[in-house]
RNA sequence: GGGCCCGUGGCUUAGCCCGGUUAGAGCGCCCGGCUGAUAACCGGGAGGUCCCGGGUUCAAAUCCCGGCGGGCCCA
């Protein structure tokens, strides 16, 4: 049971298999021999690289199978596939780890430590997990990926891609510098994107308190306001009223004073009964526009004296709601992008005295060198203290974190590098409508975003990561874009002694003296950018498709990308608007958004709940092929997944059945020494019986079917339907209407024609296979079809796709009626307590259409001396499947009783043989020993019968020296075997 | 706060777009049977408020509205 080194075990090994598997392609180079090109139509796949930093997990392990599966169904159909891989190496993940091993709390600790062992540490920590990527994320999954040539973002030739994009940005406009109010980390010091931000967005408690604003010139008249960031009043320039709504003036008592309050005159009963006012009534009310101008005194005048100097008023805001506070709003317009464009209409100041690590500066007075998490509780001491504090309070709210390191994000306004995406807005949306987005229902919200896309701030105050490529004149501010490194080189003055790779990166980059004719200074704008920009530029970078405008001309735009539903925001996106940007077009013809990845009991996977599965755990569990057939038979590619580690075992199940029917050819097939090449399907069909014509009609529906299903990425139809195909098809029926045909020693012609068509049919469901299972596929090919025809390919994986023959659909029609009836059949024996190894004389079919096609194999299977077509005779018991029913006598005929023995006393036999350990086309010699009659009577009658299907040469009645006791039928049977 | 997806026996799910026999299947469970490829298979059975409530309709798992639970996205 063996050929080459692949042997057929008597059960699947997948642990075996993969790895006599895996070493078997390396030996054999057949991997390169897959992705070599032959001058085909070629399929580009462009990878969307991991982040090398944390290990890969089974959301990892999804969709890198889903890229697997659609590269090797395209090969097979003959495309000369592209198939590099990737990997993202930079970025604020990386650093936050460093810093975390490193213990380092703050960007003035990196400095202390260094910045170039940081930038180093930084490189080695991803070389440390790409090798955990290569190996269990990639080579382990059995996943086809070039890695030998995959592009990394944090090499010279990759990362200048992201300069010569920022340089075309600035020479087409977009690239601005503007001072705008951002998402801060004060932990990392950095701003972030908006989908950073939107990563990181989480329910907290914070305070919500109510102050009063006093009004200038009067010492008992209030503006009352709302606000859930006290720290941001240090920096309140203004207060907003809408224009149109009514504002009440509330002369309350509070404690011995008589005040009045200014506040939205709808909202006064409620605020009056929560801050506990019992004493009110209004006595005024103005509209907002009326409301305008009155001014007021800053409520931290005295903590921060410089706001005192200037004046503090009324503007009116459309976007003033009464939904919560109190219908005035409190402007500090450099910490919310509202506030700061209402500052920006008005001419109000902008004062924002917080810096990036959120300590405040001179600008804020007492505050002065304090955190902005701190200032947040003092400044409501410092309000209730004179007596400015109306009412506080706590909410609980949704409020943005760092993804990173999971700080409380503040706003603050800052000098920042953008490209200006409003600007190509449209052209982005009308590229994207040529794209195939899949699934339809998906592609909605990656049109909304996109058509409501904002400017993208790409600067980041970090370190490991592209360096911003802008440096500016010292003398007159101007700017200079470098677009490449042998730009930089030539600009150089000065270049400090390292290889290219330092040379690209921080600090070193910034050792880089430049000097031109008409400055001489130069000096690098300090940041590093979006790492979504480094991934982003992967359509051209990956091939360093400036250099090698061949080969990229081939790929661009590249046929399929596939990433999770997360990266619509991300990666999709940030392809779509660099290749907008640089070329007009869209870098992809196909997008796959995949579904998300949950536990078994449908919640996120995240390292705090513990919850993740790991694909180096699940491997040597289970096995690759299990958890990739699991993983696409659950849920189509775009649902989300609920994963259960312990469903693997179903599908383990289903290839334990291709290797057993593997095993089951093997068997005959080397028994009867049948090979392919000596007896072609084309030329034996002829000899064959009908069931031999339907298999194979069976089977070329699912090579059809197989290929549309994957055309559409229905991978989890495709699979369903190869497994339907093998389970119950093949196994079931086909291998059960073949045994009759297999077991007997007679070189008949039918027997080789059923050899050639069952060769044919494994053949074909392992090439389909090698797609989703390759492993499995791959050691069947080599153990069972390379042993019985020398002449086909190599590899499963360099086998081409079939060609679906023709499909008799009243054949197929013909046989779904023969099982139903078998399966009336079977219910009519067991209501009539007669079971299937005892003979019946006579069965009845009626309500069918083909009975006389299949009359002789309903015998064979029902163990029926005769098929009737009519209805049912008096007093048969009767079972129904559908329209057709199925009846037979309620009692066993005398005249069977002896052959129904002797069947039972072959089973015997047959489980001793096995027990035994005994080849199958091993002789016997059987003595059987009992007292009873009939026993001995079947025996007699049943000789030939008896020794046929045992292989006995001697068949004695007489004294067992040993053997095993049975009961049959209530008769004690000794039987005793040797082997002959 | 806004948008979207999901919710079907113990578990996993098909059906829903396009309303219409008895809501189908796999796993598990119980009873019976089969078996020299098969820790497989075949027959039968128990097990369902199709998340809840309302509406449309002769008829709703399916269409509409409102909740609840899980998830995603946007703010």
């Amino acid at each position: 049971m063996s050929y080459g080194d692949f042997k057929l075990s008597p059960s699947y090994n997948p642990h075996a298999v993969e790895k006599a598997v895996q070493e078997f392609w390396d030996r054999n180079k057949i991997f390169d021999k897959w992705k070599s090109w032959r001058g085909r139509p070629v399929y580009a796949f462009l990878e969307g690289p991991p982040t090398t930093n944390g290990m890969p997990h089974v959301g990892h392990i999804r969709g890198r199978t889903y890229k697997d599966v659609v590269l090797r169904f395209h090969r097979l159909l003959g495309y000369d596939v592209w198939v590099q891989g990737g990997w993202d190496m930079q970025g604020m993940p990386v650093e936050w780890e460093v810093e975390k091993k490193l213990k380092l709390r703050s960007k003035k600790d990196v400095e202390q430590y260094g910045l170039e062992k940081f930038a180093l540490e930084c490189n080695a920590l991803v070389e440390e997990y790409l090798q955990y990527w290569r190996e269990w994320g990639t080579r382990r999954l059995g996943l086809w990926l070039d890695l030998e040539n995959a592009y990394e973002t944090r090499r010279p030739r990759y990362l200048e891609y992201a300069w010569r994009v920022v340089k075309r940005a600035h020479e087409a406009g977009l690239l601005a510098e503007d001072y705008r109010v951002l998402w801060f980390c004060p932990r990392c010091e950095t701003s972030l994107s908006d989908h950073e931000v939107a990563l990181g967005y989480e329910e907290r408690e914070d305070p919500s308190i109510y102050v009063k604003f006093r009004v200038e010139g009067s010492d008992n008249e209030y503006l009352v306001i709302w606000t859930t960031t006290p720290w941001t009043i240090v920096d309140n320039e203004a207060v907003a009223a809408h224009p149109g709504y009514a504002y009440a003036k509330v002369e309350v008592v509070v404690g011995e004073r008589r005040e009045y309050w200014w506040l939205a005159e709808r909202l006064v009963s409620q605020l009056m009964q929560l801050f506990g006012v019992k004493e009110w009534r209004v006595i005024e009310t103005k509209r907002g526009e009326e409301l305008a101008g009155l001014r007021y005194v800053h409520p931290l005048a005295e903590e921060v004296p410089e706001r005192a100097s200037r004046e503090h008023r009324v503007v009116t805001a459309e976007f003033v709601t009464l939904e919560q506070g109190t219908g005035l709003v409190h402007i500090a317009p450099g910490h919310g992008p509202e506030d700061f464009e209402l500052a920006k209409r008005y001419g109000i100041r902008v004062t924002n005295s917080v810096e990036v690590n959120g300590i405040y500066n001179e600008l804020g007075g007492k505050y002065r060198g304090k955190h902005v998490y701190d200032v947040d509780k003092e400044v409501v001491k410092d309000l209730k203290a004179k007596g400015l504090l109306v009412y506080e309070d706590k909410i609980r709210h949704e409020y943005p974190h760092c993804w990173r390191c999971g700080s409380k994000l503040i706003l603050r306004a800052d000098r920042q590098w953008f490209i200006t995406i409003s600007r190509i807005r449209d052209k982005m949306y009308s590229e994207l409508q040529k794209v195939n987005v899949v699934p339809q229902k998906l592609r909605d919200r990656f049109d909304v975003f996109v058509q409501n896309a904002r400017d993208w701030n790409i600067s980041r105050s970090r370190v490991w990561g592209t360096p911003l490529p802008v440096w500016r004149c010292k003398k007159d501010g101007r700017i200079l874009v470098v677009g490449s490194l042998d730009e930089l080189k030539k600009l150089a003055k000065e270049v400090p002694p390292v290889d290219d790779f330092k040379l690209v990166h921080r600090p070193w980059i910034d050792q880089v003296k430049i000097a031109t004719e008409d400055c001489d200074e130069w000096v690098r704008e300090p940041y590093v950018m979006d790492v979504w920009l480094d991934s982003g530029v992967a359509w051209l970078a990956a091939v360093d498709g400036e250099r090698n405008k061949e080969l990229w001309g081939k790929l661009f735009p590249y046929d399929f990308v596939t990433e999770g539903i997360d990266q619509t925001r991300g990666w999709f996106y940030s392809l779509l608007a660099t290749s907008v940007l640089y070329t007009g077009r869209a870098p992809y013809k196909t997008v796959l958004i995949q579904g998300l990845i949950l536990d078994k009991h449908g919640q996120k996977m995240s390292k705090s709940k513990g919850n993740v599965v790991w694909a180096k755990d699940l491997f040597e569990k289970y096995g690759a092929d299990p958890v990739r057939l699991y993983i696409l038979s659950k849920a189509a590619p775009w649902e989300d997944l609920s994963f259960d580690p312990d469903e693997v075992r179903h599908v383990l199940a289903d290839l334990g059945i291709l290797w057993n029917v593997a095993r089951f050819a093997d068997t005959y097939m080397s028994l009867d020494g049948f090979d392919a090449e000596r007896y072609p399907l084309e030329e034996w069909l002829g000899r064959g019986l009908e069931e031999d014509r339907w298999v194979l009609s069976e089977l070329n529906s699912l090579v059809a079917e197989f290929a549309s299903y994957l055309k559409n990425f229905e991978f989890h139809k495709a699979v369903a339907m190869w497994r339907d195909f093998v389970v119950e098809t093949l196994s079931h029926r086909y291998l059960r209407l073949l045994r009759r045909r297999v077991w007997s020693d007679e070189p008949t012609p039918d027997k080789y024609a059923a050899y050639a068509v069952l060769h044919h049919v494994i053949k074909t469901v392992l090439i389909l296979a090698s797609v989703f299972t390759p492993f499995v596929a791959e050691y069947l090919w080599q153990a069972y079809v390379r042993k019985y025809e020398k002449s086909a390919p190599e590899s499963v994986h360099l086998a081409q796709y079939p060609q679906a023959g023709p499909v008799d659909k009243e054949l197929v029609e013909a046989y779904r009626e023969l099982f139903a009836a078998f399966s009336a059949l079977a219910e009519a024996r067991n209501k009539a307590g007669i079971k299937l190894r005892w003979p019946v004389r006579v069965a009845y079919i009626s309500g069918a259409k083909h009975a006389g096609r299949y009359a002789e194999l309903l015998k064979y299977l029902g163990n029926v001396k005769e098929v009737k077509i009519g209805p049912c005779p008096e007093g048969y018991v009767k079972a129904a499947e559908g329209q057709l029913e199925a009846c037979i006598p309620p009692k066993l005929e005398p005249e069977l009783y002896y052959e129904a023995l002797a069947r039972e006393i072959v089973r015997r036999i047959q489980v001793m043989r096995k027990e035994a350990g005994l080849e199958i086309s091993d002789s016997i010699k059987v003595v059987v020993e009992t007292n009873s009659e009939d026993v001995k009577n079947a025996v007699e009658h049943y000789r030939d019968y008896i020794a046929r299907e045992t292989r006995a040469v001697d068949l004695l009645i007489g004294q067992a020296t040993g053997g095993r006791e049975w009961d049959i039928s209530g008769e004690r049977v000794r039987i005793e075997i040797k082997k002959a």
